[in-house]
DNA sequence: TTGCAAAGTAAGCGAGCGCTTACAACTGGA
DNA sequence: TCCAGTTGTAAGCGCTCGCTTACTTTGCAA
């Protein structure tokens, strides 16, 4: 499943904790927060540590996996400078 | 790359920004933030907000994909009724 | 219906977030 | 060397986190 958002993290979550028969207290008690906490993150709350969703996701057996485009060349920022014209000034012998 | 810690966030993070050229400031820009958040968050900070997280890593185009281990049987609690015995109790003619 | 467990809501509190401003340390190039 | 760009550190502040306690709502079964 593809995480783009806290919500997206909620619905991952409360979907896994149902399919392994978990309850919100027991997940809480095995994740080591509140059972508040969780009716919270399961709703998609965007400004939960990310240690602790980290720590979910484990207790749940969630793997998380990064791709990193590839493709994506190393962008360098447009040069807003001639530097052609730059150096064919430098180049003009001084009067 | 997989993700388990606070620091793999940290590390991927850094190195992904490195890779494209961008110094701390210009990303902060762009996702919205400090640039000392972004210096705090590089060196695996585990109490950060996700959603500003998963905005990073949006802005550095990563993409984050979750793997519930499909091995993991739903499990339904073991029954404590022996269906066999029952039914074959049924089975018999009643006197 | 009554009863119970699971899930959701509300209020109050200490702790730490992420912000800004400011300065110091580390680079690489002239 | 000096200098500018980048990165790291420090202090102070408003705000919200995650916690606890307590109550309400929902769902399901007797």
């Amino acid at each position: 499943m593809r995480i783009r958002t806290p919500a997206d993290l909620g619905t991952l979550i409360r979907s896994t904790r149902k399919k392994l028969q978990l309850d919100q207290s027991t997940l809480a008690k095995k994740i080591g927060v509140s059972r508040l906490w969780l009716v919270e993150i399961e709703k998609g709350k965007p400004r939960a540590e990310i240690g602790l969703v980290l720590r979910t996701l484990d207790a749940l057996g969630i793997s998380l996996n990064a791709t990193t485009p590839e493709s994506q060349s190393p962008k360098r920022p447009e040069s807003t400078v001639d530097i052609d014209r730059i150096v064919a000034t430098a180049r003009e012998p001084r009067k």
